[in-house]
DNA sequence: AATGAATGAGGGTTCATTCAT
DNA sequence: CATGAATGAACCCTCATTCAT
């Protein structure tokens, strides 16, 4: 006997996903309501329930699948091939941005369930600083330190922590185009300009120093 | 004449109120429970409220009596005549850590409070706001920019964007300090050793940039 | 298509309301607890909200449902065509009381509503005044003024002000028999037969006093 | 020697008296707090349960206090010497409203406790009711029986019968006036007027009913 | 005697989870 | 498999009453 349905409807598991990470992304674990995801996803409580067990168990799936999404969707090629530094800085950031305006949810997500990690009910918080040390090691390092080997550093830097710096810079910036778009959804890309603008001036400081030449 | 039961026993509404610091530092606002601060003061429940009259309301008091202490503690002096850059940030780190380490609760509550304003309960949110936007003119800046007067900046920077860098490596530091005492609460001075050596690197960088002298 | 569990279920339904209308008519609004209602209606206190939302309003739901219950059931014409007006309160009276009888909850809840109107929290108080403004004026004046309208008045004495004496009367009948109803709730409508007499003795006194001289 | 302080201090308790009427008067008996009868009188809390043991025997006593006040102040001679039945119920419906005016907390609370009766919990309710049995005999029949006495009674109508109905006027317009003075607090005595010229339209009904025939 | 700070039982309400259909 | 009505534990808050001073 062929099973006509499968005992998990995807289409149905991928609309409470989807639901889910827009709740949670914007109200955050504690104070989003199952019964609203059920609602959105146009599926009963119930079945909720029966995908994922529990609400805790949605959250963490609803971390891991968003993850994934965003990793999948990143085309990191996009700016490696820079001339120089500032180029690449420039490139990628418009390029996350881009990104994060048309996956708002996934990113505006990512970025909470990072930030309420440490709020979350304590049962709760190993299992998903679980999902960041899972991840963590693969992503954004590999787009940086590549660009980085063909630069010629000064003597006494390594480029571990010029990449550390530049991580910061980027989250940096995540954290302020998270909260532009939360202000204004339709937000076009060139008001991110000033943004970057700022970016590429704590860019100039860590190549040449803030110190005049002959400060030394 | 002596009041021998004052109307409010200073002594048990500080004991509330450093309990309260305590479960809203390490639970959050939403999943702090009236009762177990009330268990933590060895108070009954409604004496929290004769005093407070509404969680909320402990809350926001929780956090104000909280920032007071840290900005009456805090000297800034002790760093304010270094005689270089590195060694100021050395010095105000070292103080901030080891204030960090004396009042890990006031200084988990500071951030957490600051973190967690956009998830607080829609009605909570403002008054918390209000609080930052009077502290935040006072503080932070106030250290920084004065040393900053005295370096001779390349042409072209800011004074501006340096202060702005370095408030993003001193926040950079404060999250993770708080985590690794979070993860051990017995955490000695010392063991911020490497991270303080991290930042140095990070302001050798600012200082100097990163590129080889003749890479330009 | 048959909903074997509709969205809700009438019969609890009709339970929760029916059991809030026992409890509010007998320990008023304030003092009927929600806990009571769900285990006298045998079900959970939850599902008092999920049906009603809150206390007050099922206070309003149960005070709108009796009422209309009571305008469904009574049945005017009894005494319509009586041939005189004594023979038409009397006949008023008595189908009166044996609905109190047969209905002393919903008439103890009319009269309780009525009379804790002012005693009510600030905020259900103008909604339960709605109800009454909305219902008063299709009811008593109706059954009374038509009988009035074909006796011949005394000159100088308005129908209007003899229709108010009248309520009156009614009104008095009803907190007396409610009274008695309270004290013993298996009393046969036998005993009611001395206050109907009394009554029937000031009708005798209004009748000879608004009467015409020669209409005897 | 000798107690220059007596146990109980005979203003203060006569303080919270008259405090408790003016809250039990306005808010009922649930809805008053005895927070603010201590703060109305000056007192602290703590005495008035020293002086009365609990809420709802402090409620019993104000409501016997003022009973016996009303009793003590009403003069009833002032209409017993009237010329006929009208002039005394006029008299006698200003006499009471400018008592009413006069003494507003007295009137409101015994009307209040009056119809609060059956709304009180469950404990406190046989010990009011009690306090009506015992007052009720002495009090208002007295008022009328001796002029309606020397009134000609139409065959067939009791006196007794006739002082009931002429009681349920009164309270009648005691429900008016209390409703009246408690929209406007300062209202004058003139404003009753047309209230009273509708109770003598009831009244002339009532007369010309039982008058004998040749009366007139 | 007088105080008023302290208590804590009890109420209305929310919401994740269950289970009969 | 899917539903969503039903559940009930847990939370914040009130206020009559107590009791140490």
């Amino acid at each position: 006997m062929v099973k006509s349905r499968p005992a998990v409807d995807p289409e149905k598991k991928a609309r409470i996903l989807d639901c889910a990470m827009h709740q949670f992304a914007h109200h955050g674990y504690r104070d989003t309501k199952t019964d609203a995801i059920a609602v959105d996803a146009n599926v009963s409580k119930g079945l909720i329930f029966n995908y994922f067990g529990s609400k805790a168990n949605l959250y963490l799936e609803t971390v891991k699948t968003t993850y994934d999404k965003i990793i999948n969707i990143a085309d990191l090629s996009v700016w490696q091939d820079s001339p120089d530094l500032k180029t690449m800085v420039q490139r990628a950031l418009r390029y996350k941005i881009s990104l994060q305006l048309q996956y708002p949810d996934e990113f505006a997500l990512s970025m909470q369930a990072y930030a309420e990690a440490g709020y979350l009910p304590e049962s709760l918080r190993p299992k998903v600083q679980a999902i960041w040390t899972t991840m963590s090691a693969a992503e954004v390092p590999d787009m940086v330190s590549p660009i980085l080997k063909r630069l010629p550093l000064r003597e006494g830097v390594s480029a571990d922590t010029v990449a550390k710096l530049l991580l910061v810079m980027t989250n940096l910036i995540g954290e302020q185009s998270k909260e532009m778009i939360r202000q204004n959804a339709d937000i076009k890309i060139e008001a991110f300009d000033p943004v970057i603008a700022q970016v590429l001036d704590y860019i100039d400081i860590l190549e040449h120093g803030f110190l005049a030449p002959n400060a030394d």
